[in-house]
Order: C-alpha cells, then structure tokens, then sequence
DNA sequence: GAATCCGTAATGGTAATACCAATTTGAACA
DNA sequence: TGTTCAAATTGGTATTACCATTACGGATTC
C-alpha cells in the first residue's frame, strides 16, 4: 500500500476492537483484514502497516495482531518477510496444499483416490484448454514438450517439464479457480513422485501420450483432448503403483519391467 | 492422546529444537506436529499436552509454540478449546474454504469460473457414486430428496436439504479426496446463495433434476447421472445470474420472472 | 444414597515488554 | 558515479503476567 508511517487502511482509530469480552480478539483482527481484501481495498503485492502500527490502529496487542496474520499466511493470502515487512501475496493464485496433505495423512486417504481426483480436475481442464487456449499458451504447450524431448534422458528434468506441461494446459482452461485445484492436488502427487521418478525406465509412451493430448487441445477438440488425458492419467498412476511396489522391496532383484512406463 | 501432565509425544527432552540461528522456530514447530501427524502418532480426536508442557517439550517458548499451533489451526488439522486444550481435528475431513474464499476475492474470480469448476467436481462425483454408492448411502439420498418435497414453500430449509444431497453425493463416490474438493468450492457458492435463494420462484424443475439425477445413481448409470448433473449445475448457474441480477436492481420493478428457476 | 451445586485447578487467550535478526535505506566514502 | 557500511525499520522470539473458559471433584442438599 504505502511506505510512510502514517499509513490507515481506511481504519479509524475510534473503531478499534471493543470490548474483548467474548474473547475472539484473534478472530477479529481476521475477519477485519479478511474484509479489506474481500472488498478490494488490499490488492496482489500491496503492503500491510509495520505491526507496531497496524496493532495500534486495530486497538490490540501485537501479539494478538500477530495471531491473525499469522492465521491469513497460512492461508497463503499474507506473506511475512523479516526487516521488509508483511505483503498481500502476489503472484499467480494459488492454494498451499500442505493442508491436503496433512488431510490425507490423517485420514488414510489412498494415492488411488488421489489420483482419481487428479483425473477428475485434468480431464476437465483439458477439454476447457481445447475451447479456450490462447495462441500463446499452445506455444507454451509445444515448447514445454520440446523440452521433455530433451530431457529423455534424465528423469528428474522431464518430470519438471511434466509439469510445466500440465500446469500449462491447467491455466489453458481460463478457469483460474480450476488451474488452483489442480496445482493443490497435483503438488501432493508430484512430491511423492519425485521419490521415485528415477525407477521409471521409458519415457517415450508418456511423451507420446503428451503430443496427442497437445494435438487434441491445438485442433480444438475437447473430446478428444479428455480422452487423451484419461488415458495418460491412468498409465501414470499404473506406472506410480508400479514404482512404489518397487521401492518397498528395493533390495530384491527386479526381474522384468519392460511394461514400466513413466506418465506422470 | 492422554490426560496426565507427563504426555511426552515420543519427544526426547534432549531432541530440544536447537539454535534458532536460522530463526525459524515457528517453522520447525509445525514441521515436528505436522511429522508427527504424517506418522500417524497423532490421529483424529487425540489431544496435545498443554501448550506450557509442550513448549518445554519441544524447547521453545510458549508464543512460538502457540504460533506453530494457530498455523495448523488455521489449516484445520487442529482445534483450540480454551479451558479444554488442543486436538486434531476430528469428524468428517474438510478443507476450509475460507482460503479459496480469499483468494477468489483477491483474482476477482468469477462465479461463472467457480460454478465450472463446481460442475467439474460434481459431475465427476455422481458419475462415481452410480459406480460406488452403497445401500445406505441411496437411502440417505432418498431421504433428502422427501425432505426437499416437504420444504418446497420454504427457500431456506429447501436449500439445507439441497445442500445434503449433493454432499450425500459426493460422499457416495466412495472417494474422500473429491468429497472434501467438493465440499470446499460448494462452501462458497452456497454462502452467496443463501442471500439469494429467498428471490428464487419455483422449484419444481430443481426437484425434477434431482430425482432424475438420483434415480440414474441409484439404477448405476454413470452416464445418465453425469448428464443430469451437468444440466442441474447449469440450472443452478442460471438461476443464481439471475437472482443476482434482480438483487443488483432491487429498487427496480422486475417485470417478467416465469421463467426463473431454483436449481441450487 | 443420589443428584445438584459450587469452588478450585488446569488450560487456552490476551497483553505488555524487551531483545534478536534480517532487510532496507541512505549517507559517507573511494 | 559506484561501493560500502552503518543506522533505522520491521518481522521473529522470548519472558512474564493475568484473564476467560472449561473440566473435575468434593461438599451440600434433597
């Protein structure tokens, strides 16, 4: 927002929080900061008061002020930077999905499920990215399979593309509520992914998977398209299920894998 | 987890988070519960120590624990009840929803946007739940839909029902991961609509849709089913334009609203 | 003897204060 | 003009004290 000290966010200083009788200061200081965003008066990279300031302006204790940002950066809508001070995430909107994660750990949720889910979002993603894909995304679509072209040969680098590639065709969609859930429930996926990437053996079929799928999306046929993704979706988590069976008897001798394919 | 005062968590007391030089104690905090959650040593329903003993436990101070803690609180893993203590959240899994609530009013998320991927979701669920919908699950859909009959002059107890359908729906797709996705994009929408829904004229095609949509769940037709909630999800989508549209001009006589419909 | 009531202890919530660490900023200097 | 360094700003942590709510148990009462 601004730089100097006098900085207002449009609070009075009169209509500070009263009254903490039934105790939900925290909640307070939330539902107020919450507010300014929802009505536009905090926008993408802006800057919050130092503190100090804003605990004075909002008539709590920096501590309990604290609370509520802290509360919002989990969130993922403030960013905190020591020394600099606290900021409106910017950028492109995303969820975090360390709370997916922590959900499915504790209820037991299987990779299988998670995948179906994955199924779900992309398949509709890709036929969205056949209707509305720009010139400039499919671009972006072609290089990124360029690149995976290149990087047959070292695992790690084509999963990066991978999911460049799929993060393209999400934000393809023109549905940026859809591109967010995608990334959240791709993100609990690819980490585990990146464990076991370097068991996978052939690429190719995953690559050409990838073209048909980028083809269907360049022709603007959304059928085509969700077949494409179905498919591709399946052999990863067939390919997944393989790996891991792997890695959990890591130290027997692997006898024929010549089906293993990569997908991601 | 227990009751008596020397809960230990299976921290040593020598295992003390050491030289916060990096500073990020509040970090290191969250990461230990989180591990701990992912380890499955803390499940739904247990309770921490208190915050005093933990903080001597983990070896930082009672703000940076209670930091940590506010973190995944806010996460909804865990809940704070003064007097009582602090648990892992139990029942049903959910993700808030307020985090995509904010982060769709930061983008200026459309609600055409939230509504697609509403449909997305949705779809994807019921042609699961004809797939994997169990006895007792139709049941309860049966249910809801004889209670949505019963409220058919009442907006707002119509829409709770309607609300429980479409979250049985997604419960009976057997898949937990697309239940919560569900759930949490529904939140948003559904919290407009509730300001809405009293504008809303006739619900007798919404209850049409749903029967439809529950008799190809229940006689296991994937295909029928999607197809039925494709076209209630557009319905609702229309109708909650419109509804929009008249409050906007609420001052204003409407004219012609035969055709509006409820859908939700 | 059983149910109710109330007080005490335990626990999370808030506050005030001091100090640490990282960043920024700008002035001094080469 | 470019570089360096030091002071001010700002978020991070710790200590301490007290408040508000809840749970538990003993005393009272019926």
């Amino acid at each position: 927002m601004q730089q100097n000290g006098k900085t207002n966010l449009g609070v009075s200083p009169l209509k500070v929080i009263e009254s903490n009788g039934s105790g939900q200061t925290t909640e307070e200081v939330i539902a107020r900061i919450s507010d300014l965003i929802k009505g536009a008066q905090l926008k993408p990279g802006d800057r919050l008061p130092a503190e100090r300031d804003l605990a004075r302006q909002l008539g709590v204790s920096r501590p309990s002020l604290r609370a509520g940002l802290r509360a919002l950066a989990s969130m993922g809508v403030l960013k905190s930077r020591q020394g600099a001070g606290t900021f409106v995430a910017g950028g492109p909107p995303t969820l975090d999905s360390e709370p997916l994660r922590l959900l499915a750990a504790l209820h037991g949720f299987s990779f299988n499920h998670m995948f179906e889910t994955r199924s779900i979002l992309e398949v509709g993603a890709a036929g969205l990215a056949a209707q509305n894909a720009t010139g400039e995304q499919l671009a972006t679509l072609a290089e990124e399979i360029a690149e995976m072209y290149a990087a047959l040969s070292d695992p790690q680098e084509y999963l990066v593309h991978d999911i460049r590639f799929h993060r393209a065709i999400a934000a393809a969609s023109g549905n940026p509520t859809l591109a967010t859930l995608v990334e959240m429930v791709s993100a609990v996926l690819y980490e585990r992914r990146r464990e076991t990437i370097d068991r996978a053996h052939d690429f190719k079929e995953s690559l050409e998977l990838h073209q048909q799928l980028y083809r269907a999306i360049r022709s603007r046929q959304p059928e085509e398209a969700r077949a494409a993704m179905t498919e591709h979706i399946l052999r990863a988590q067939q390919a997944f299920a393989l790996e891991e069976r792997e890695e959990q008897s890591t130290n027997q001798i692997p006898e024929k894998r010549e089906d293993a394919t990569v997908g991601v």
